[in-house]
DNA sequence: AGATGACCTCCTGTATACGATTAGTCCGAT
DNA sequence: ATCGGACTAATCGTATACAGGAGGTCATCT
């Protein structure tokens, strides 16, 4: 590991495997139910078995894994259920972030708001489908950052990539359409309107309840 | 390790070596910003490294504890700015959670709420304290466990625990009086009124903030 | 043929070993 | 006396080793 990385900057073995293994179950590279052997892991990330159990142990507390003692781990199963019972939490918690956002209108996170509404626009204009999912998942977020709650953001963080995941599993990606309500949403915030913040807020999340509804149920995905 | 655990509910070491320091840790035992090292902690508790390390990342991620890379692990800072932060997304979370209880009241795990309710009526008169602070985040995670989203209850979980934690750093003990709110909040939810227990739980938390802020603003903590 | 039991393989759980980096300490030079 | 640099101890990061449980397979018995 000739590796350049210097003092508390480094990235450890530890979290380039968990990212890798979220960014592969989040994407689908690992199926839901699918088991996760360690040696077997280790081997195909050219890295020992502990960074690997340590990842493992990470990605269960954030609910992607789940782990029988003796018998191992697999990539978590979502239910239809499951999926749905999110965007009732999600409503409540972005609302809060919104509302919390709208107050604290203007700090130096707030800018990063807008960046990520740029990145997006052109990456829809490019077609770039899955840096638009990624992105999408950065845009909420930074709503939680904005909010300078710290247990907020901290909570956030899983939750969403959660959601990220549920779509990208029911192939339900809204798009464009999505950012509109994303630009409506920066704009109440930036207008330090809380009750509208929050309104938006839950509106969005509820308008992507309801495209989820509609894959699930059909098998076409809305692409709205 | 002759360990007569059978099947899936073998408790592994790192299962009970998580626990143990997060007890400790909500207990007051490890103090913020104390340094964890590997090694000792494995000498301490008789085991090796590797459930240490694997504890640590739970407990990490779960936001007890702090990690630096090649710098090590130290118990989280929570500072009374963070303290009180907490108090918002708790009555975001928790009233959702008591609104989706009393729609489906009833259920298997709402018995599970008196129960705890009993075991607490008990515990209160017997004065036995640290005890009471644990039922009171059994309360608060059995009203998360009865709203019937498995995903509300996982978040929770960490959240009540983190609650605990500065309420057991800030020695602002409520004691009788959360409990006469909590019994207050389970009639709401028994009698299936929604927008009574969510506001309930709402003002229960809010009653818990403005105790938590009266024991920080001055040295004599409210024991109300 | 179906059931039962022994064996065997795979894999997890835990421990130990070693390399690398950090930070503290001591010494010398200015 | 203070600053800088080299040495050293402490401790993390990673790899490897080994024991024991879980589940499958095959043969044998009924």
């Amino acid at each position: 590991m000739t590796d350049l990385t210097l003092g508390a900057a480094h990235r450890t073995l530890r979290d380039e495997v968990t990212n890798e293994l979220r960014r592969r179950i989040l994407s689908g590279e690992l199926a839901q139910g699918e088991r996760l052997v360690e040696d077997r892991l280790a081997a195909a990330l050219g890295v020992s078995r502990n960074p690997v159990r340590e990842s493992i142990r990470v990605l269960a507390a954030e609910g992607f894994i789940r782990v029988v003692p003796r018998i191992g781990a697999t990539v978590a199963r979502l239910s239809a259920e499951e999926g749905e019972e999110l965007f009732d939490v999600r409503m409540a918690v972005e609302g809060l972030a919104a509302r919390l956002a709208a107050r604290k209108r203007g700090s130096a996170s707030a800018a990063r708001l807008r960046q990520v509404l740029d990145q997006a626009k052109e990456a829809v204009e490019s077609g770039r489908l899955e840096e638009v999912a990624d992105l999408n998942t950065a845009f909420h977020l930074a709503v939680g950052e904005a909010a300078g709650n710290s247990y907020l953001a901290l909570m956030m963080k899983p939750m969403l990539q959660r959601a990220q995941w549920i779509f990208s599993q029911t192939a339900a990606v809204r798009g464009p359409h999505s950012w509109q309500e994303h630009l409506s949403l920066w704009e109440a915030i930036e207008a330090g309107d809380e009750d509208e913040a929050q309104a938006r807020a839950v509106a969005h999340v509820a308008a992507a309840r309801r495209s989820f509804l509609a894959a699930t149920r059909e098998p076409k995905p809305a692409n709205d």
